[in-house]
DNA sequence: ATCCAGGCAGATG
DNA sequence: CATCTGCATGGA
C-alpha cells in the first residue's frame, strides 16, 4: 500500500466529487472517504491543508480523480448571472471521475427509476455475490462472473425488473471489446450503447460522461428536467438534452453535474433555492 | 400509506 | 412523431 498527498484547492473536494451522484461504491470514514473502482480501493483522509490518499494503486487513482483538467478555467468559461454560477459556487470542488466503462454500464443500468441509497445497495450486493474477496472489500465482478450469474441472481439481490437488463448486457458484453468503443466518436458510441437492452438516452449519456469521459453530453434526468421545465415547458427529456448539449458544447457534462448536485442537495437539505 | 426515484421497452394514437 | 403504461423495490 502506498500513499500520496493531494494539495487542497478550491476546485477539488472529495466529498462533493464522491457524493454528487456519478459513483456509487464509496463510503464515509472518520477522517474522509473510501472509494472502490474495479478491484482497487482508495482511502482519502482530510488532513487540514491537504488530503492523504492511501491505495493499493495510487497511480490508478491519480488518473481516476482527473487532476489534470483545469476546472477553474471551465468554471470561468460557463459562468452566467444565474443558476449555473450559483451551482458552481455550491459544488466548486466536483471533479468528473474517470471510471471504468463496464462498471459504469452496470451501475447506471441499476440506477434507472431508482433511489441512490438503493442503487448503492444493489451494486454492493453484486460485488459481494460475484466479486473477488480482496480482504475487507469485494472487487467489481469480471464479465465472466456477471454473465454466468443468471437473471435469478440479480433478481434475488433486489435489482427488480432491471435483473433482465443486467443479465442480457453481461452476456452481450462477453463477446465485445468494450475498450475498442473508446475509439468511436460520441455519436457512434451513443448509438452503440442505445442498441443494448435497458439503455436509453439518459443512461447512455451517463455512461458516455462518467465511463468514457465524453464531457460534451448533458444527461437529463428528473432533477434536470425540474430545473429546465420553466425554460423549455414542452420539450421532452431527449430534446432538452440536445438543446443543452448545443448550448454548453464541450463543457456540457460539467455544467450538468454542477446543476444536478445543486438541485438535489438543495432539495435534500430543504433549502429553497431559486432555480427558475 | 402513498409517492417517487439519475428511465426504459413496448404498445398504441 | 408523440404520448401512455407497466415495471420491482424500498426510502422518505
Amino acid at each position: 500500500m502506498k500513499s500520496i498527498e493531494i494539495a487542497k484547492t478550491p476546485t477539488f473536494n472529495v466529498e462533493q466529487t464522491l457524493e454528487c451522484g456519478q459513483v456509487f461504491r464509496y463510503g464515509k470514514t472518520e477522517r474522509g472517504y473510501v472509494v472502490f473502482s474495479l478491484d482497487h480501493y482508495a482511502d482519502i483522509s482530510d488532513c487540514g491543508d491537504s488530503y492523504i490518499l492511501e491505495s493499493d494503486d495510487t497511480e490508478y487513482f491519480s488518473n481516476y480523480f482527473d487532476f489534470d483538467t483545469d476546472y477553474g478555467f471551465i468554471q470561468q468559461k460557463v459562468q452566467d448571472k444565474g443558476m449555473v454560477s450559483a451551482a458552481i459556487e455550491f459544488g466548486r470542488g466536483i471533479h468528473i471521475l474517470k471510471q471504468n466503462p463496464v462498471e459504469v454500464i452496470f451501475s447506471f443500468l441499476v440506477s434507472q427509476n431508482n433511489h441512490i441509497p438503493r442503487i448503492k445497495g444493489i451494486i454492493e450486493r453484486i460485488c459481494q455475490g460475484l466479486g473477488e474477496d480482496k480482504g475487507g472489500y469485494f472487487a467489481f465482478p469480471s464479465l465472466d462472473k456477471l454473465a454466468g450469474a443468471g437473471e435469478r441472481f440479480f433478481a434475488d439481490i433486489g435489482a427488480g425488473y432491471r435483473a433482465a437488463y443486467l443479465d442480457r448486457t453481461a452476456k452481450f458484453l462477453l463477446d465485445v471489446q468494450v475498450e475498442e468503443w473508446g475509439k468511436l466518436d460520441t455519436e457512434n458510441l451513443r448509438r452503440q450503447l442505445l442498441s443494448l437492452h435497458g439503455i436509453g438516452r439518459k443512461v447512455a449519456d451517463c455512461i458516455l460522461l462518467f465511463g468514457f469521459s465524453r464531457c460534451d453530453v448533458f444527461p437529463v434526468d428528473t432533477w434536470i428536467q425540474k430545473i429546465y421545465q420553466c425554460e423549455y415547458p414542452n420539450a421532452t427529456a431527449d430534446k432538452m438534452s440536445e438543446l443543452l448539449e448545443r448550448r454548453y458544447g464541450c463543457y456540457a457534462g460539467f455544467v450538468q453535474q454542477w446543476l444536478y448536485y445543486f438541485k438535489r442537495e438543495s432539495e435534500r437539505r430543504h433549502l429553497n433555492a431559486v432555480l427558475c
